[in-house]
DNA sequence: AAATCGGGGCC
DNA sequence: GGCCCAGATTT
């Protein structure tokens, strides 16, 4: 009756169209409604129903997906779409299992989807709903953790009613999001407060518990080595993208001249790569180039230091010793070790 | 169990 | 600048 009372009117609660709410559910993935509701609007608009998106065009979908993210989710968005056409359906059918198998299709989304579009009983947990059932229940310690997530599924899964199951879920995400809020939690105007474990204790500042992030090393720019037998490039980090093997250019030509096309071309021979390296390109915004470049029995470092070019093909003399410090992910420390000395220079 | 994928909002 | 957000997938 709070939910039925204070719902926000978001777009895809207009209607129980499936087709509506599982694009929104996979928009909402890692991404705050605010943000969510333009890219929505304009999704639903372009693509009305499943047909229709399942006959889109990657590139054009990706487009629309600009700023949100995580692209991923674009793409198995059509794959999924393309699935359920070829199999015949054209909506998203009443069925878990099926729904389940779907790509980009998690227990969450599956949950979500079918219980707000058909009342499917099932239970949901996410970000909202994790936090307002920790303080509910006076779950101590960090939520991530394995068995935290099964004490919270498996409250999820208790609490829910028999029928309406699709609203008693939003009503999770909604009290979460609007009373259960991360910080300043308004406690005064939660239906749940008599029963709120964090509540009547004053603890609400402490659950849910947040993990202490590794300690890490500033950084005042990075740089890459990649080696190949003897064959050794340094590359500077791009402005934009991450720890990967992925890097990312302004379309046009770079400040030597040369088109970027052309530099990852380059890039390719210096290190003496033929079928080894796939490229892949994709143009995310109208701006940016990504080539994601497979490096298949390279070796790779990340290191500080401060460059001032994109490209430094054969430059040998970095030292690894740079490498301090910095908290490299498991990978790329077992790239960096492999590494060695072999970038020991003059 | 841990790593990866991102961009925007907020304190 | 660090943390958070309607997670899924891969290793």
């Amino acid at each position: 009756m709070w939910f039925e009372l204070r719902a926000r009117p978001l777009p895809w609660r207009e209607n129980r169209d499936a087709y509506r709410i599982w694009i929104s559910e996979v928009m909402l993935q890692q991404t705050q409604v605010a943000t969510v509701i333009p890219y929505f609007h304009r999704f639903v608009e372009r693509y009305r129903s499943l047909l229709e998106l399942a006959d889109a065009d990657e590139h054009e979908v990706l487009q629309l997906w600009e700023g949100l993210g995580y692209y991923r989710r674009a793409r198995d968005l059509l794959k999924a779409a393309g699935q359920l056409r070829d199999a015949g359906f054209d909506t998203i059918p009443n069925d878990e299992d099926l729904v389940r198998a779907l790509p980009g299709f998690g227990r969450y989304t599956t949950n979500a989807v079918l219980s707000q579009a058909y009342d499917a009983r099932l239970p949901i947990l996410e970000a909202n709903s994790t936090r307002l059932l920790c303080r509910l229940f006076g779950i101590d310690g960090d939520p991530k953790i394995t068995a935290n997530q099964r004490r919270l599924w498996h409250l999820a899964e208790l609490l829910l009613p028999r029928n309406k199951s699709g609203a008693f879920n939003q009503s999770l995400m909604e009290l979460g999001a609007l009373v259960c809020k991360p910080t300043a939690p308004a406690c005064s105007e939660c239906p749940l407060k008599r029963r709120c474990v964090a509540c009547l204790q004053g603890r609400q500042a402490e659950i849910p518990q947040h993990s202490k992030s590794a300690a890490m090393t500033k950084l005042s720019e990075v740089a890459v080595v990649i080696t190949n037998g003897d064959r050794v490039l340094l590359v500077q980090r791009p402005p934009i993208g991450r720890w990967a093997n992925l890097w990312e250019f302004p379309h046009g030509p770079n400040s030597d001249g040369e088109t970027h096309e052309l530099a990852a071309a380059r890039l390719l021979e210096v290190l003496g790569i033929r079928g080894a390296v796939e490229t892949e390109i994709t143009t995310l915004r109208h701006s940016v180039t990504r080539y994601r470049i497979t490096l298949t029995g390279l070796h790779i470092a990340y290191l500080n230091g401060t460059l001032d070019s994109t490209l430094y093909p054969n430059h040998a003399w970095v030292q690894l010793a740079e490498l301090t410090n910095y908290p490299l992910s498991a990978p790329q420390r077992r790239l960096a070790e492999a590494l060695g000395g072999a970038c020991h220079g003059p």
